[in-house]
DNA sequence: GTCTATACGATGATAGAC
DNA sequence: GTCTATCATCGTATAGAC
């Protein structure tokens, strides 16, 4: 990408994650990169362009992170568990963008709006996979697989919004605390409780 | 309250929920009331003003629905248990104020903002102290009170992102899904599983 | 309490020079 | 690729009549 470009959609994800999409305007991120706002339209077509960019590329790479690390694990636990810890790991580590990617659909004109939902629910689709798997081979209770993908994601999707980097836990202790939550919900006392 | 100043209120309760707070104008909301925009102004001294008080009467009652329903109540699980039934009660029926409670913070001033962070951590508050006292006494397995608290409430809040009250299931059935799930995740296996 | 009229500022976006 | 200049629009909010 452009040195230019590169350095506007930068300027935008901090501004957007810190005063959030309506209320950051084209001057301000032009301001923030050194140039005119007349400029930034030069390398995108509209503000919403900038904003569906910004959430396409961080959606993309989500999943693209998910899939890479699910490729060589097997079973149906440690799959969860490792679907858990990537889906934490990307969003604290991709704090601003996850946080935009999560909060202002609002954004989007309908068209775009369809395009990035369409990614998400591929993206859900992968854990709805995992729990159904799970409850077919007893693993995992018997429940709604939807409602509790829903529950999984956006329980470890909130943590964009108050992590703090230099906050007292690590991103590897919040994903534990998450994953064994998770696993446990999803067992409901099934099977032998996990080793200490 | 007046009549008018209710009406107003509705209205823009349903133009937050639907469009955003950013996105609706004042102009909107006086359309749907039938009125003239400046006559907005004789009830509510700013755009910013109406959202405070939807924030603040959701979050009065939100807090106190939980408190009277914990009354007479007792045991850590079955405590929880209420807690948690509550919380998405109340969420899903009060679905367009819960959502824009939870989704428009970034539209209030600083003083404003600090009020209802106040309201929302005294109501986190009660988990949290749910929480605690089961550990302490073997209810639950040792945890991260705060980590688990947020985990708890946002994956209840979220219902009032996605729920349709046409749907597939009925509130008492998604505030089950949700107890027996959030109870596992406490439980970590301890004590027995749950009676079929 | 509600109206008409208006002040005033900011915004996204475009035109055209360099 | 970036600039200056400007357009057109829309927003919140206020003044003052009724």
């Amino acid at each position: 990408m452009a040195a230019m470009k590169n350095t506007i959609t930068q300027a935008a994800i901090d501004l957007f994650f810190k005063k959030g999409y309506y209320a950051t305007s084209i001057s301000e991120i032009a301001g923030a990169c050194g140039i005119q706002k007349a400029s930034i339209y030069y390398h995108f077509a509209s503000k919403e362009d900038l904003l569906f960019t910004i959430m396409h590329d961080t959606m993309a790479a989500l999943t693209a992170y998910l899939r890479r690390n699910l490729e060589r694990v097997s079973g149906i636990e440690k799959r969860m568990r490792r679907a858990v810890s990537c889906h934490v790991h990307f969003h604290l580590e991709h704090q601003k963008e996850t946080f935009i990617a999560s909060s202002e659909l609002r954004g989007l004109c309908r068209s775009n709006y369809l395009e990035i939902v369409a990614m998400r629910d591929q993206y859900e689709g992968i854990f709805q996979e995992l729990i159904a798997a799970g409850t077919r081979r007893g693993v995992f209770a018997p429940c709604d697989v939807k409602i509790l993908s829903y529950a999984i994601l956006t329980l470890c999707t909130a943590g964009a919004f108050w992590f703090k980097p230099e906050g007292r836990l690590t991103v590897d202790e919040i994903a534990t605390i998450y994953e064994n939550f998770i696993i446990s919900g999803l067992k409901q006392g099934r099977i032998e409780p996990l080793p200490a």
